[in-house]
DNA sequence: GAGCATGATGTAAACGTTTACATTCGAACC
DNA sequence: GGTTCGAATGTAAACGTTTACATCATGCTC
């Protein structure tokens, strides 16, 4: 059921229209319409005389009746999974920003939890908007592949069929944090996550066994929150290693917590390597070493390639794929291995 | 220059119309128009022979056309100072939560800086939406009475003349801090803010005179940040206090790693509380004890007040202001007053 | 000076709804 | 069996753009 309002608007209230000004112009409403679209040619004069009339009236085109003829609604939308999460505000911040310049909007729409609550989401989301950026997205593969003839769609942290994506180089994270913790003498370390999207955790694996100078003890979390990261302390204690490396920002939180209630010293005792980034990272106790990928670049080269895909129209959304590096940023959370697991 | 899509949409892409619904049905357009608009009196039949109509049709309103002629334009904005702060983050997150649940899109548009940017971008936000929540608004109060006649607008963090308003109650706040630290012994506390809107300043203030068991002294930042709060370890020292009341996140945690930093124990030697919230307060060491806003809650009411001012249309936006107790969470960063100052 | 590009402008038909207003159709009433 | 009345439906005019297509100057070439 659709809110309306229910109040026609006063004609006051109104702003003028292309009638209006084209008269006051002494023109066509179709010349007052190109000089408002751009790029049609005008003469300088008439563009002159149409922008004062205009000016004098306080017209400003509608956008809805633009969209109307046009097609084009000039918003775009951006799904993710939990804004509350820093790492996705930050996502959303840049891609608004970036909306922001193109003259789009950007709508955030939260809390898919459910494949089939999303694909609802989207669909309508698809309707009202020009593309949506899907981060993380939990949708099935063949609704996001019927969703992606409706309208652009461009992905984030997870790759799904040739779709349009931008991702952080799992494999560079990995190789990363191994020659990190490599170099400080960790020999066996553990590999922390939570439940992913299957490319991404093939990826993953992938990363991980290439790298043979390492011995890798994987552990999964049930969920990627504080309260299962702080579960996972002894499990990793278990694992009789010198070093965790982890995929997510509030699993590792939760871990630190965890090893920390449980006695356990870290760097000291376990290391602590973090794939994500979060502003608190500099301020835990110890400060956590991260892996951190530019999320601003990201958000932005989102919506860039959603520009691109609406440009080319639905079908052109080629595989166009942007990967970013993490960089590593040590802090004290990782040391000289332990001589002993602890 | 508004970006434009360049191609037409292809005909077979567009949804089915009214038209198509109607003549399959065997009724008028206005029909089937009063069928998806609600609350029109259709006979029953008729109802159903134009919705399985609409079903195998794949017919979907168009919501451009809709605009047109109702004005109505089925999104909301807001406009916020820092999506990156977890604060204003949560606020989004509820609000989008609220318009979604109500047939909304929320728009948001972060980082408007300077009160001109900011004027120019609600301007235009105001034609693109049905109204606009102003988070923390640094417009110029004469800007913010035009922009009200232009649209339905709520605002949070801040008053002005009577336009509807979601608040955190100050004058509670600053009784509940008192009255904790009052209860452990202290006597003398700073309060740390950063400079903010004449309303909230002055009611905060009025706040703290009230309560003349406690002496105060009142310390400005020049900004609120972590930089900032780091850098006003000495400054709080030098007041000669047991406790200091910071109100505002970031220079709260800013302060504490200033105070840590500069060897002074907290809260050994100086308590602190915050007016905020931030999910970091638990995992900082120590913890901090804070008073909480019902973040959610406020999120939630701004888009409620501003269906209503929107339902009411622009000048029926009477005062109605809603404010919110804050909670106080005691944790760990106050505790008995020292027996001297730091 | 006729013919012809070329570029600027005008005309008018969409775009897909909603909604006053008119119409129809029964039923209820006298 | 005609009125009357109300509910259900139809008709058609907006809503404010954009944009094919037609038109019209204007200057250029031969």
């Amino acid at each position: 059921m659709p809110a309306r309002s229910q109040n026609r608007k006063a004609p006051e209230a109104r702003s003028a229209t292309v009638h209006q000004v084209a008269q006051r112009a002494g023109v066509s409403t179709a010349t007052v319409s190109r000089v408002f679209s751009g790029a049609e040619s005008v003469r300088s004069g008439t563009r002159d005389r149409v922008l004062t009339a205009a000016r004098a009236l306080g017209y400003r085109p509608n956008r809805a009746a633009r969209s109307l003829v046009t097609g084009a609604r000039g918003a775009f939308a951006m799904v993710l999974p939990d804004l509350a999460r820093p790492h996705y505000a930050a996502l959303a911040q840049a891609a608004a920003r970036k909306a922001q310049a193109g003259g789009h909007m950007l709508a955030i729409a939260d809390g898919a939890s459910h494949p089939d609550d999303e694909r609802a989401l989207c669909e309508d989301l698809a309707r009202r908007t020009d593309g949506l950026v899907l981060c993380a997205s939990s949708l099935h593969a063949e609704d996001a592949r019927a969703l992606a003839a409706t309208a652009p769609l461009v992905l984030t942290h997870r790759r799904l069929g040739s779709l349009p994506a931008v991702l952080t180089n799992e494999r560079v994270a990995v190789a990363r944090a191994a020659e990190h913790l490599r170099g400080l003498g960790h020999r066996r370390v553990a590999f922390v996550s939570a439940p992913e999207p299957p490319d991404v955790a093939r990826e993953r694996r992938r990363a991980v066994e290439d790298r043979n100078e390492l011995e890798c003890v994987d552990l999964c979390a049930d969920r990627a929150d504080f309260r299962e990261g702080a579960a996972l302390g002894l499990r990793v204690r278990e694992a009789q290693v010198t070093a965790a490396v982890v995929f997510d920002d509030e699993l590792a939180l939760g871990l630190l917590a965890g090893l920390r209630d449980a006695g356990i010293d870290v760097p000291g005792q376990i290391g602590i390597a973090v794939v994500g980034d979060h502003p608190v990272f500099r301020l835990t106790h110890p400060p956590l070493t991260a892996l951190v990928s530019p999320t601003d670049e990201m958000g932005s080269a989102a919506i860039e390639l959603l520009r691109q895909a609406a440009r080319g129209g639905p079908e052109a959304a080629a595989l166009r794929t942007v990967r970013f590096e993490p960089k590593l940023v040590v802090r004290e959370s990782t040391g000289p291995a332990a001589r002993k697991p602890a």
